[in-house]
DNA sequence: ATTATTTTTTAGGTTTGTCTAAATTTTAAA
DNA sequence: TTTAAAATTTAGACAAACCTAAAAAATAAT
């Protein structure tokens, strides 16, 4: 049950573009993952040896149940990392993906298992994407865009699709952050952009800014 | 200024046997590294050609001003992993080894220099060996074994040179761990075993269990 | 329903790091 | 000082992961 550092990159980048778009192509995984498509081939013969993949030549790929598996343990040590990199060692939000890329493939379940532990047992890393537990599952959440979110429904922040340098200045300014809780008061016609309250105070955002970001509630509250 | 896995592999395996032996011999160097000295004359060729060592075939080969200081800093990314490990994640001595000879290779400085800043910049770690500091410099100490300790000098435990699971239960028990301040008051003839004082209290501990701790002093105080 | 285009796979080659077996060179012994 | 032993290096192969260029299959267009 171990996995070059390369195998381990096409399980995730597979894992990631079947989450998306539903199907994986050879294309859009040479893609992703910035090879050629005769490279991909060659290890989906690979991983399909190995039965971590549903492979017919030509008629594409998925990953088998196994090879799910273990590409949600990648993802967990991913995004563990990524949790600690920014809670820990202040690292930005759109630093820390890159760092995370290189920690991930250390691969001791053990040492995974201390961290999470070291850490609070995190359900969301720090780009609101859920983090698989120690067994591999990930919690489902009702995620909605604060732009969709129902009038007067307290709701907490949990990912930021667009995490730009400026963008993440201007959550600063205001104060938002993943964690806050918040609700929606109104809409603007003119311009649809946002009225907030968070705790007592009353603020208002853009459209854009609302439907970058992403919250849950629970819809009974 | 980018390495692979193995080509730091090397530079480490030779700073440790340069540090010990003062020479590193092809086979020597095999050994350390779990493969043939085919193998490593492969290597040699590639970090002489690097400019990472000095090497005139069948004579030998050290490592380079340059090499050193590549190796320092794989030395330091080690070590501070290792105190990580230890301290925050509350691994044993002889569990954070391993799991340090696979971070040690996640290269990125910056992370590295957070990662020493978290953890308040250590000067040891757990095995009581001394973290090369940013700019790849080691603080040079006085390393004396407790069986040389003259009397009557306060100390500080610095290095346990055994980290065996029994050994360790051992200096549990007497409540003797890295950094403990003590002094040797005395030897007995008979089985050479040494009497020590820790703060108000006295003990004895074997002459075997003294020669694997080590210790620093201020040869004044 | 053919032809054209796109997608995917095969064939053959490269680099890195390893190996075994054979050839050198150095060191030790007679 | 010649021979024997040990250490080291060379030669030639191999697996992993990649590449380019060409062939094959699937899809789209006329």
């Amino acid at each position: 049950m171990n996995f070059t550092i390369s195998e381990e990159n096409y399980l995730k980048a597979i894992f990631h573009l079947q989450e998306k778009d539903g199907t994986v192509t050879t294309n859009a995984l040479a893609e992703k993952l910035q090879t050629k498509p005769a490279s991909v081939t060659d290890m989906m013969k690979k991983l399909s040896a190995k039965k971590l993949l549903n492979y017919k030549p030509y008629y594409g790929f998925s990953l088998s149940a196994e090879g799910k598996k273990i590409a949600l343990f990648i993802v967990r040590r991913h995004r563990l990392w990524e949790y600690f990199l920014s809670e820990k060692l202040k690292f930005d939000w759109n630093e820390v993906h890159a760092l995370a890329e290189e920690l991930e493939h250390v691969s001791s379940k053990q040492l995974i298992d201390r961290l999470d532990q070291y850490l609070g047992f995190p359900q969301f890393d720090p780009h609101g994407d859920p983090i698989p537990d120690h067994k591999g599952k990930i919690k489902n959440v009702n995620k909605i865009s604060l732009f969709d979110l129902p009038f007067n429904q307290m709701a907490e922040v949990l990912q930021v699709t667009n995490q730009s340098t400026e963008m993440l200045e201007l959550l600063e300014h205001k104060n938002i952050t993943i964690g806050t809780r918040l609700e929606v008061k109104k809409h603007f016609d003119f311009d649809h952009s946002v009225e907030l309250k968070i705790k007592t105070t009353t603020l208002t955002i853009s459209e854009q800014l609302a439907k970058n970001i992403f919250v849950t509630y629970e819809p009974g509250a």
